[in-house]
RNA sequence: GCGCAGAUGGCGGAGUGGUCAAUCGCAUCUGACUGUAAAUCAGACGCCUUCGGGCUACGUAGGUUCAAAUCCUACUCUGCGCA
């Protein structure tokens, strides 16, 4: 077999835990692991230049395939020679494949679950779901769901309403044609509203999607000769489910070759997901990279990483630093940290700094108050700062992990 | 000075006899946000409450009516027009 364009080391293994730090190596650069792999959806980390995000100290970056796919169409990127090019970065890039969106536009649409869902809610195990309101043009008609079938899932563009169907080559072909050096394979994210039997069907036809991303990565030499593909195990809540899936993707193989790693993906009541990554992890290969799609706060890296997850993505740092939002250092509390919402009436004069011992550019240049203004004259800076701040925040966490893994405390 | 129009909750602005403590927008307050339909969304927003309700309110003062933000009278103020 020829060389893979992906390699990881371990450089350090926890004796008390999972918990490992290492090295991936791709042909854009080095991440050290456990990372945080900040989100650019649409080939922008919002509100930053890359530039900023290399000052944070930030390795790689996620991009989706599905809204790229949409808008400005993957043909362009790959007229710019990719997309590390495309947006002017340099680093390593990843594409989520678009299994997500068959859940956030299919079964949640309209609902008030996302990534996590409240188990204590009424008729969780029935279809309990409520309203939400995302709603950002409130006279336009309402997106259809995305559809799932045994080959695909049918979405609906975010952008016209439009009907766009998605098999695992097609998003594959798409991703490579984006060209981010680790892929994901494609897959259904299921709601963990679905019973049992549902999952389990969901999760054989995710088998046999990883297989036919598989070979469509293989069957393009030259795309395979430049990108990785990881596979990603699903199986809800369900220990049996989750054990089989990871099971089935660290042994899947296609004219010889595996995935180059692994995603854990899944919508999950917050109490089932360390379970559902514990069971997957015992069974993973533990000499490739494990990624945990969609996580998290810094509370549940932690936990993650004590079960051998070495990278990490989620939008929650730059969401909620939009939002007025923003992490601050407490050694008081459980995890380390505290949120505080800079829209808060207490902050209007509040001359400190977001966190006084945070490094960043915003922590070092402006108040609460000049943060708290911003966002109260909803000026666009006021994303951009916080942005820096939580991105700065969870580059530092996971940095600080690393150390302490390396130190044998975790 | 005369004529016309108007004065509503922090602001703008609906409402023109009962179902009005008063639509809506803004502002304000609080909360949510975890593979981004998200610079978004939700709730609260006169005072008090044992959550049943009670009290005070629609420029001011009177009046009509079972009942007035809504009708009448006077006054005060504002805008426009005419002198």
């Amino acid at each position: 077999m020829s060389s893979r364009p992906l390699s990881f080391t371990i450089k350090h293994k926890s004796t008390k835990s999972r918990a490992r730090t290492g090295v991936i190596k791709t042909p854009h650069g080095d991440i050290q692991t456990p990372a945080f792999v900040p989100v650019g959806t649409k080939a922008t980390i919002k509100g930053l230049t890359p530039e900023m995000v290399v000052s944070l100290g930030a390795d790689c970056i996620l991009a989706n395939t599905y809204h790229l796919y949409l808008q400005p169409g993957h043909d362009i990127i790959k007229k710019h020679g990719g997309l590390g090019k495309f947006m002017g970065w340099s680093g390593p890039t990843f594409t989520d494949s678009g299994g997500f969106q068959a859940f956030s536009l299919g079964v949640a649409l309209g609902k008030n679950i996302t990534k996590f869902t409240s188990k204590a809610r009424p008729g969780y195990d029935e279809i309990a779901i409520q309203k939400t309101g995302h709603k950002a043009d409130p006279d336009a008609p309402a997106l259809q769901p995305a559809k799932v079938d045994e080959q695909g899932v049918m979405f609906r563009s975010i952008i016209d309403g439009s009907a766009h169907y998605f098999t695992p080559t097609k998003s594959i072909e798409i991703q490579q044609a984006i060209g981010a050096d680790i892929m994901f394979a494609f897959d259904e994210c299921t709601s963990p509203h679905e019973p049992v039997e549902y999952q389990k069907r969901s999760l054989d036809r995710t088998h046999r999607w990883a297989m036919e991303s598989l070979k469509t990565h293989v069957d393009n030499p030259e795309s395979f000769s430049k990108q990785a593909l990881f596979g990603i195990i699903q199986g809800g809540r369900h220990e049996e489910l989750r054990k089989e899936s990871a099971k089935i993707i660290a042994e899947m193989q296609y004219n010889g070759v595996e995935f180059d790693g692994f995603g854990i993906g899944g919508s999950f009541a917050k109490e089932d997901m360390m379970t559902a990554v514990a069971w997957v992890n015992e069974i993973l290969p533990e000499n490739k990279p494990r990624h945990l799609l969609g996580i998290g706060e810094p509370a549940d890296i932690v936990m993650a990483v004590k079960e051998g997850c070495d990278t990490f993505d989620c939008v929650m740092p730059t969401r909620n630093a939009r939002t007025g939002t923003v992490f601050m250092r407490d050694d008081l509390a459980e995890f380390g940290y505290t949120n505080l919402n800079m829209r808060n009436a207490q902050y209007v004069e509040d001359m400190k700094p977001i966190d006084a011992q945070c490094e960043c550019y915003t922590c070092k240049k402006y108040t609460r108050s000049y943060l708290a203004h911003l966002y109260r004259a909803q000026e666009m800076l006021a994303g951009t700062l916080a942005s820096i701040h939580n991105l700065q925040f969870m580059i530092d966490f996971v940095k600080r992990l690393r150390e302490s893994i390396e130190r044998g405390e975790i």
